[in-house]
DNA sequence: GGCAGAGTGCAAAGTACTTTGCATTTCGGG
DNA sequence: CCCGAAATGCAAAGTACTTTGCACTCTGCC
């Protein structure tokens, strides 16, 4: 992808939950292993392949104009990503930088495709993990167009939520959402106001149900209207 | 996903091209028949099926919380919509309404797969759309976040220019974009002082090169080309 | 030829972000 | 225990949009 982005909505990826049938790219896979803060693909590079991440995280985004880092997604192990190089053959959009010690299976083109073809499962399980992800980040688009920072940040903390905590600062918040610190400090501010999460150091303390319906009645798309399309 | 939208950078969705593989899914098609400014479907419905349209066209958006139409894509003939609802059991994120006298191939989910299975074609195909928007979207993601609202409409104006003209009124440019009206005939008007357009009644003609310049010194991520799919 | 509706231009006021700068708090390590 | 780095809080000023409202222009149609 071009940018990054954010991901608003739950912001990362689609995990793909390493199904059965990407299972069977581990055989041809090549391990890499990347420290952390290492790049491991840069925007604009044209090595088709797809990647699984088996442990650490890579972080999927591109430095902002000004200098601030929008963060597109946050890669887990299990997730997958690459694939727009493999079935488009486009050059990669984002960054692509490992977030701690990160292992990474490399699946070349010829590779990936020997096992598509004795696999139909293999597509199936491709067009799953995709089209999910492609149904996300229309969502994060639309969260983005038409949603306030306040609902975004709760809804980033809904999907980031472990435990009822959230543990992010809120810089690493702001990348994930493409806002500025304070905004989310704002936001944070606000919802803290209304008794929906309790502020932490590096660590914010979430009242699920509270920000569930906080969303809910805040992202409601209203009564159609006739409204004619034009064109 | 929860919203919807938009489509930025050029806003459309990825054409298909129908190549082959598709085709054979317009043996198992019914095909349906919209009028101008018919639902074909609305936001939150639970048909798995794919669409295929022939002729016409198909408004993908949803309505703004304040009345405003956001255009997630238009779709034109030969592309595809619907694979969210086969692949990843979803409902529909957005409405869909034909633009103009539009016929539609319907295949419904079991014929699909029943396809799928005997034409590894089929899924390969499929991969390549929906990668291939994916990635659109991802990059309209990054616009929307990183670029000021003279290079978005300027990406707009190239993405849509035809024989050196765009056919769209300043409101259905906005809707494409997600800004305002005013927001777009300022832009235009910038784009005009410097040159790069001329505006017209529901009309604009365009400097294809001084745009691409334009746009190539602004968005400062390197590399990555507009990418047009030509259909 | 004139009229109605669609499209455009312009300006004022409002809103939601941003950037900047600094003060304060928290936490972990020496 | 103390100190430095990271995280947070707060406020002022700026920017890029939005909404609103209206005047004007263009075009197709009667």
């Amino acid at each position: 992808m071009s940018k990054k982005n954010q991901d608003q909505t739950g912001g990362a990826a689609v995990s793909s939950g390493e199904v059965g049938a990407l299972a069977q790219l581990s055989r041809v896979a090549r391990l890499a292993h990347y420290a952390d803060g290492q790049t491991i693909h840069m925007r604009g590079d044209v090595k088709p392949g797809l990647s699984i991440v088996r442990t650490g995280a890579v972080r999927i985004g591109n430095p902002g104009l000004n200098g601030a880092y929008v963060t597109a997604s946050i890669m887990k192990p299990g997730e997958v990503f690459g694939e727009a190089s493999l079935f488009a053959d486009l050059p990669r959009t984002h960054e692509a930088i490992a977030i701690g010690p990160t292992e990474i299976e490399q699946i070349d083109r010829a590779s990936f495709f020997s096992v598509l073809e004795r696999s139909p499962e293999l597509a199936h399980e491709m067009l799953r993990i995709v089209t999910s992800r492609l149904y996300t980040v229309l969502d994060a688009l639309d969260d983005l167009q038409r949603l306030p920072a306040s609902v975004r940040v709760s809804k980033l903390l809904l999907s980031e939520e472990e435990q009822g905590e959230v543990h992010h600062s809120h810089s690493s918040l702001a990348d994930l959402l493409g806002l500025s610190r304070v905004s989310v400090g704002n936001a944070l501010g606000e919802l803290k106001a209304l008794g929906l999460v309790v502020p932490g150091y590096g660590r914010i303390t979430i009242n699920k149900a509270g920000l569930c319906e906080y969303v809910a009645t805040r992202q409601m798309i209203p009564p159609l209207k006739p409204q004619q399309p034009r064109h």
